[in-house]
DNA sequence: GGACGGTGAAACTTCAGGTTGCCTC
DNA sequence: GAAGTTTCACCGTCC
């Protein structure tokens, strides 16, 4: 199939075959080779992370046999700083490290932002020539190639395995040509036999684009927007609603606004009993508590879930002693809200475990499961997210992580940041409240969550270039305070952290002074630095050690979570 | 004869996406 | 629907 650059149904043109040459069983493999001989570029789109990742490792094999890949120096300076992304590189990076020596790369929402970045920035200077990846790039990102491969157009959902939407299938055809480059693009679509061809034919290339309509009616939606309506003095009495409503896209589409309008008083009912909103004489107003939920992009639903537990929070979590079990249940907690979804999926093997884990621990979670509220399935996946976080704040290792639980590195860094979020939110709600303890243990929870961290490192993570891996070495070599690292000689922290790092923190701790005290190591080391990048001091890749010991960590984590299980070992905050 | 290891077919399992808050270096 | 993973029966080899 044959597309112009701008990409509009009665412009799409259906080629005739074209032949190209056969040098693998796969179509897939020949159409690159195809591509790359006329040094043009590819995007080629998958329907799961998997076959995003296998396709990509496929077509680096047989690159790899060719031995035409170009840019090779780039390519491999590239790969390594993939690799460096994470202070313990994952399976996963070391895949894609691997592929992307070879010009290709996999994309896809479980990669690291900052892996995606350099994929993305590569694939555009031209580096790396063809991305395999799920429909991520196809919606965001203006990254066009001269050919796209749209490898399935089937996926799989909630309702089954379908066809996906016209209108998605557009977005990713629409990547092929670039403007202000070429005139032309590509866009071929993989399919079985004749019969597909004509389906596909019908379907996508001659077939409407899906309507779009509005969902402004669904409760959740509607609940944020009254609110953060209400709370800017946009709409204050039941005549300014039914009017602004009346304007939105919904209005348009849906001409009986009855119903609409039943929503939303509804919605404001509820607003108002749970103190987001006050009514007087017909006029709404948003009180200091709802304008706060609406400046944070709070859903009022988990805004008076947080607050309905506030009192359970000063009780247990404000103390000065908080066992781990507190944690597991307030990201539990967190698990129940729309913000939270998706949850990690609990799978097929791991559910007698999730039983169990919802014996033991069902008495003590801020919310019983409750059948006739929540979905069986709903509620173990919350259990195993909550597990999972435990884990990442108790410093598992990432390979740890993502191989027990079947998850990716950016699918943990995701929950990371929405936990982040709602952990800033519960501070807020704590200065509000002037819980004063209780916000310090929300930002020190915060800190712990983004570093990957238990408490008794958090002041080392403060110093740059250290992460959950050092400052646990660190803390291990006995250098477990800020003065500890101060009043440590310059050998003594290099055995454990290297010459660079060593400099780099007494620099932090000492300022000027260090330049005196150490200035000939200084010198040593950055005559040493020099001859690779001038005046920067550069931190210490991981060696080889480390990552034994990393291995060795991994093991020893499953026997220690469990023995501190068993002494219901208290954390000190 | 029993333990062990290798092999392959059958059965089972899983499958996309990433906005919003705020601060600080 | 398809790819990846696990399970299990079967067979040959060795002690």
């Amino acid at each position: 199939m044959h597309m112009s650059t701008n990409f509009s149904m009665d412009e799409v043109k259906v080629l005739g075959s074209k032949s190209i040459t056969v040098e693998s069983k796969e179509s897939i493999i020949n159409l690159v080779l195809d591509t790359l001989a006329i040094e043009k570029q590819l995007l080629i789109f998958n329907n799961s992370k998997n076959s995003s990742e296998a396709t990509a490792e496929k077509i680096a094999m047989a690159l790899k046999k060719k031995k035409t890949v170009t840019h090779q120096k780039e390519l491999s300076q590239l790969s390594e700083q993939i690799l460096k992304v994470m202070q313990s590189p994952t399976k996963q990076c070391r895949r894609l490290a691997k592929c992307v020596e070879q010009g290709i790369a996999f994309h896809h929402s479980g990669l690291v932002s900052k892996q995606r970045y350099l994929i993305e920035e590569n694939f555009k200077k031209g580096i790396i020539k063809v991305i395999s990846s799920t429909p991520t790039l196809a919606a965001g990102l203006n990254l066009p190639a001269y050919k796209v491969i749209i490898k399935d157009y089937k996926r799989y959902s909630s309702r089954g395995f379908n066809d996906i939407p016209v209108l998605e299938f557009m977005q990713m055809a629409g990547r092929a040509g670039r403007p202000g480059h070429e005139d032309i693009g590509h866009s071929v679509v993989h399919i079985k036999d004749d019969n597909e061809l004509e389906r596909v034919i019908k379907k996508y290339i001659h077939g409407k684009p899906e309507e779009i309509y509005s969902k402004l009616a669904v409760e959740p939606t509607l609940k944020m927007y009254v609110l953060s309506l209400v709370s800017m003095d946009i709409i204050n009495t039941e005549d300014e609603i039914k009017e602004f409503f009346k304007n939105t896209l919904y209005g348009e589409q849906y001409h009986d606004l009855e119903g609409l309008y039943y929503n939303i008083f509804k919605v404001l009912k509820i607003l108002k009993e749970y103190q987001f909103v006050r009514e007087d004489d017909n006029y709404y107003v948003a009180t200091t508590l709802g304008k706060k939920v609406s400046e944070l992009y709070l859903n009022p639903d988990t805004a008076h879930l947080f607050l309905s537990h506030f009192d359970t929070f000063v009780k247990t979590l404000g103390s000065k002693y908080v066992s781990r079990q507190h944690v597991f249940n307030l990201i539990q907690l967190f698990s129940t809200t729309m913000e939270m979804k998706p949850l990690f999926r609990m799978g097929k093997k791991e559910e007698e475990h999730y039983m169990q884990l919802a014996d033991d621990v069902q008495e003590e979670l801020f919310v019983e499961y409750d059948p006739f509220e929540q979905d069986l399935q709903d509620f173990m996946n919350g259990l195993k997210t909550a597990e999972i976080m435990q884990d990442w704040i108790e410093e598992a290792p990432e390979e740890y992580i993502s191989e027990k639980y079947s998850i990716t590195p950016g699918e943990l860094h995701f929950k990371k940041e929405v936990i982040d979020w709602l952990l800033y939110c519960l501070e807020e709600f704590s200065q509000l409240r002037k819980q004063f303890y209780l916000k310090n243990y929300f930002n020190k929870l915060r800190q712990r969550f983004k570093s990957g961290i238990k408490d008794d490192v958090l002041v080392l993570i403060s110093l740059k270039g250290v992460g959950r891996v050092r400052a646990r070495k660190l803390k291990k070599a006995g250098f477990g305070t800020l003065s500890d690292l101060r009043s440590a000689t310059f050998e003594q922290l290099s055995r454990v952290i290297g010459d660079a790092l060593t400099i780099s923190i007494k620099k932090e701790l000492h300022g000027e002074t260090y330049e005196q005290d150490f200035s000939h190591e200084l010198k040593q080391v950055e005559k040493f630095s020099r001859s690779s990048k001038p005046k920067e001091i550069r931190v210490r890749e991981v060696t080889e050690v480390e990552v034994d010991e990393l291995v060795e960590e991994t093991q020893n984590f499953e026997k220690e979570k469990e023995e501190a299980k068993q002494k219901g070992l208290l954390q000190y905050f």
